[in-house]
DNA sequence: CAGCGCTTGGACCGTTCGGTCCACTCTCTG
DNA sequence: CAGAGAGTGGACCGAACGGTCCAAGCGCTG
């Protein structure tokens, strides 16, 4: 009954003309939109097909049912989501950097006026618990994330800027969740006060664990 | 048409005898176990009803609508998060404190199995954009908890223990950030992991803001 | 014990939702 | 230029939803 696997499913997509993708395309951005700011369970079919124009039949042209779309939107917001911060997420390779990186992620908050949260973040807490394939999918999505984050971590470590035991991948983790817990508080409040908060403790964990001729601590 | 005030309603409840305040507590506790797994839009009356044993015109008797059931919910999930960590949450009031109740929070994550998230936070994230109301009694909710954080850490600073330019009520923000981002990480990935990692680089954070050398006479 | 009001049961309603279906149009190709 | 298949429009459906309504129970007090 149960569909264990959450790997690419094998779904015989049919094959799509220019058009074709250009109409997907826009089905997707509108939901990814719509489910941004108002959920998954708040955002109707209906509501894609008002904002894109399109009919019934070409939401169920594209995609199987609605669990594809989001499917679908998850990808694309993943894929934003990294591509927004891409620029500061290659360079990661100081404190300095680091603290670029938290300045790109308060700022694109700022922008739209903490509204919406992480997207990636409102997606979990709605999906997590109703839809396994697409838990897997964000678990999948959350650690190229946190991967992206520990090679810079990584890098830091390799040139022996920071203590033995500071393991990188459980220090992006952590700077991960700040991230996500800053978003969830400055969306609730409407203050982008709570993410730069948590990033700064988070960082300031990050740099009590970096080698500057003796850490602080025994 | 939009109502600007988030303050308390001065809705003229009707008055209850023990049977009904009985059956009204019945109500919310169902509603929030309910909420906590499926979510707001997830969760319908009908299943309210079913769970309970009451009829419609009972929740409709007890609540004027489905947002007053959720305000109720939000109301009782701040009380029993609360209270969940009341005695650790009391004697704040050092690091080995402080790692007591990151302890505790730990432990019930793990023993609802990572299930649900933070009560608190899920609600957040789905009623922020969509329910004015209830998103200001979840600023307030998550203000009190945040207090509770910051009456420990302000004992830390009286003491003398911290180094005069840190904040405790900007530390306990993070903190909270840490736990609430933790939470939904830990949902996710169906593992205590990300919480715990969230948590001790929000202390590491904290402590790399004690004053070095101890507290004198200790 | 009679009456009042809190309490309960459940039929009912209009709307909205995800999803199906079929007929039609467009575009590319042989 | 004809046919095939991608692409489109929109009526339609059954189920589920939040919410209304009325009549009947139940328990306390005068």
């Amino acid at each position: 009954m149960v569909r264990m696997s959450g790997e690419a499913v094998p779904v015989a997509e049919p094959v799509l003309t220019a058009r074709g993708r250009a109409t997907r395309e826009r089905i997707v951005a509108a939901a990814a939109a719509l489910i941004h700011q108002r959920g998954v369970a708040g955002t109707s079919l209906d509501d894609v097909r008002a904002v894109t124009g399109t009919s019934k039949s070409q939401l169920y042209h594209y995609f199987s049912d609605k669990a594809a779309l989001v499917g679908a939107v998850v990808e694309r917001q993943l894929q934003q989501v990294l591509q927004a911060q891409q620029a500061e997420l290659d360079g990661l390779d100081s404190m300095a950097a680091l603290r670029r990186w938290r300045d790109r992620v308060v700022a694109l908050n700022r922008q739209v006026g903490c509204v919406g949260g992480c997207p990636l973040g409102r997606l979990a807490s709605e999906l997590a618990e109703s839809d396994p394939v697409a838990r897997a999918g964000l678990v999948g999505g959350f650690d190229t994330w946190r991967e992206r984050l520990t090679a810079g971590l990584r890098v830091m470590q390799e040139r022996g800027e920071m203590v033995g035991d500071a393991d990188p991948d459980t220090l992006a983790l952590g700077l991960l969740a700040a991230v996500q817990g800053g978003l969830l508080l400055a969306q609730t409040t409407r203050s982008v006060t709570p993410l730069e908060v948590a990033l700064d403790l988070a960082l300031a964990g990050i740099e009590s664990r970096l080698a500057r001729g003796g850490p602080p601590g025994r």
